[in-house]
RNA sequence: GGAGAGAUGGCCGAGUGGUCGAAGGCGGCAUCCUGCUAAGAUGUUGUAGGGUCAAAAGCUCUACCGAGGGUUCGAAUCCCUCUCUCUCCGCCA
């Protein structure tokens, strides 16, 4: 969310960097700011009627002396409450639309993200490792099931298509692959939470996912309750509304949990494997921080992800998301992206966004400098570190053997009791 | 799930219809004072929005006593609904 006063100080500033995802923005600013001043009409007018019923009621008890006084001002404040009964009305439609507008406004990319309209405008930043190509190298999904690692039929049978059991080995590389992700994190500072999974509409609101992607969500019959679709959503509400002292700063989460997506708008896309499915694991790394840090501490947490992938010996590449392709809530984002064999190509496996104040203002997350000092937005940053299931599929295929077994990362294999290689 | 109690400012806590944004205490901040172990005195101390202003400060208006609605000229105070917390019972990992 912006600030809306710094729009209406501002208006052209938004619009440039606005119209940077897309032109359309442009006539939204300004709907907003005939909204808002409208708004603000209104405002003052209640205001001033509120004004006089406040003096009337403060008059009332001073005339006590003066039946008739009190008669006529009486008459008088009923007068005046039905006039603000419809300018209320009237006031509390604007705030709603004037909200709903300024809550559906994506972020504006910061000024280092590269111009572009969609994916095929992204820049890449790297590349590492040597992609493998031979081509006896089979697809994820089949080498799990020919490994018996995978279950398709019986995730659809107790659940739905894009539910998969993972059975065996699968089950334990799957838990070996979070706790080593879990440790890394750890090691670098992220303090370990398990959060709760199931989570309200405030928090929703809070890091955008609301209430602009209703629909793409899992929510709990009669309560206000949705499955997380990612741990991003728990931690950094973790804070909301709270103000924190400089020196606790940068705040730095880790946190598995499951996440649920309901992949409305992906019909048809990736229905083989586990690329895609309702329900995934995912190690997320969540960083609370200042203003004048959030730009480096954003590197920093995507480097974090990026030693898991060298760790894990996986190839990947880095690509700085252009200002078309970029999430709602980002104001700049680098995805990690790491080869697939099978598909001759890179697949998204973490994406790391620096926010700047966006989800903070939402949340009412702030910070004073000094005790005394006014509390001002915090920054939040995120990232995947990284998706387990792509993970597991990955290692799938870049450890396969040509005789249809898997090695073992060396990393992973403490986690398994040793276990070099799944046959 | 049943019965009861409660929710007030950073914290504790008073306030059951009128000048209450809210006593008092603690804490914080500022100034002053003092050699007896850091105490005392005085003052100050919420958030958000609007207006004024080039802007800030200041001034001013409005809202906010868990949330939302209602009664009333007037609500922290009365009524209704909801949420949360605590205690007891039941159930349960």
């Amino acid at each position: 969310m912006h600030d809306l006063k710094e729009i209406r100080i501002n208006p052209d500033l938004y619009k440039e960097k606005l119209a940077k995802r897309n032109k359309e923005l442009i006539t939204s600013i300004d709907e907003l700011l005939v909204l808002d001043e409208k708004k603000r009409n209104f405002q003052s007018r209640a205001d001033e009627l509120r004004k006089r019923k406040n003096e009337i009621a403060g008059l009332i008890p001073r005339s006590k002396d003066d039946p008739s006084k009190i008669e006529e001002l009486k008459k008088e404040s009923i007068e005046v409450g039905k006039q603000l009964s419809n300018i209320e009305a009237e006031e509390g439609n604007l705030t709603e639309e004037t909200n709903t507008k300024l809550m559906w406004l994506p972020n504006a990319p910061a000024d280092d993200v590269p111009l572009g309209k969609d994916e095929t405008e992204n820049q890449e930043i790297l590349k590492w490792g040597n992609p493998k190509t031979e081509k006896w190298i089979k697809p994820h999904d089949e080498i799990g099931v020919k490994l018996n690692i995978f279950d398709f039929e019986r995730g659809v049978k107790i659940a739905q298509s894009r539910f998969t059991v993972l059975t065996g080995v699968g089950a334990k590389l799957e838990r070996a692959i979070m706790n080593f992700m879990l440790d890394h994190a750890s090691e670098r500072g992220y303090r370990e939470t398990f959060p709760p999974i199931l989570i309200n509409k405030t928090s929703m609101i809070g890091t955008g996912q609301l209430p602009k992607f209703d629909g793409d969500f899992y929510k709990c019959e009669g309560e206000d309750l949705y499955l997380a679709p990612t741990a991003e959503v728990p931690i950094t509400n973790l804070h909301r509304d709270e103000v924190l002292n400089l020196e606790q700063l940068p705040i730095k989460y880790c946190a598995y949990t499951p996440c649920f997506r309901r992949e409305a708008g992906s019909a048809g896309k990736d229905t083989r494997g586990i690329i895609r499915q309702h329900q995934f694991n995912k190690v997320e790394l969540v960083k609370i921080t200042t203003s004048e840090n959030s730009a480096l501490e954003h590197e920093a947490l995507t480097n974090d992800a990026e030693e898991i992938l060298k760790k894990l010996e996986l190839p990947y590449r880095k690509i700085l998301l252009c200002s078309g392709d970029m999430g709602f809530s980002a104001m700049k984002c680098y995805d990690l992206e790491v080869w697939f064999p099978s598909q001759n190509t890179y697949r998204e496996i973490s994406s790391c966004s620096n926010f700047g104040s966006f989800q903070a203002r939402r949340m009412n997350i702030k910070y004073k400098v000094n005790p005394k000092d006014k509390a001002i937005f915090a920054h939040t940053v995120n990232g995947s570190g990284l998706a387990i299931g792509r993970t597991l599929a990955a290692i799938l295929e870049n450890y396969q053997t040509e005789k249809g077994t898997i090695l073992v990362p060396a990393v992973l294999q403490p986690y398994l009791g040793g276990l070099k290689e799944i046959n």
